[in-house]
DNA sequence: AATGTGACATACC
DNA sequence: TGGTATGCCACAT
């Protein structure tokens, strides 16, 4: 287990700076924090997310074509739906609408 | 050091 | 929409 690394510890970081009915990807994340190519690392350290002590937006995070990809994931596969459409993000066939105006880009958003 | 793995990204069918 | 294949890189064993 990767316990509290500082990578992972980064990744929950950025997740928990998503603004409330915005969506991002893996990708963005691991760009942002300088590991680009590692995205498949961002959504691991999503997987132990939910170890963590600090409740973690990981329905926010979804791949580039804004599907919820990691649904699956959840306690329920219907919840991270659930959870997006409740913050006013409409959700079809597992697709976020509007994923390009509702994306939020940490490396944009964040960079100084 | 080597191998396996993955909530990705991209390409292709 | 779905599946397969390849590249990618950090972490686990």
């Amino acid at each position: 287990m990767p316990l509290n690394k500082d990578f992972f510890k980064d990744v929950y970081d950025v997740a928990r700076l998503i603004p409330r009915g915005r969506v991002t990807s893996y990708g963005a994340i691991a760009k942002y924090l300088g590991i680009g190519r590692a995205s498949r690392m961002v959504g691991w350290a999503m997987n132990s997310a939910g170890s963590q002590k600090k409740h973690v937006p990981a329905h926010r995070v979804v791949n580039r074509n804004g599907m919820l990809s990691g649904k699956h994931h959840f306690s329920t596969p219907y919840m991270m739906q659930e959870l997006l459409e409740k913050e006013g993000i409409k959700v079809k066939k597992d697709k976020v609408v509007d994923f390009e105006k509702l994306f939020w880009d940490p490396a944009k958003e964040l960079k100084l």
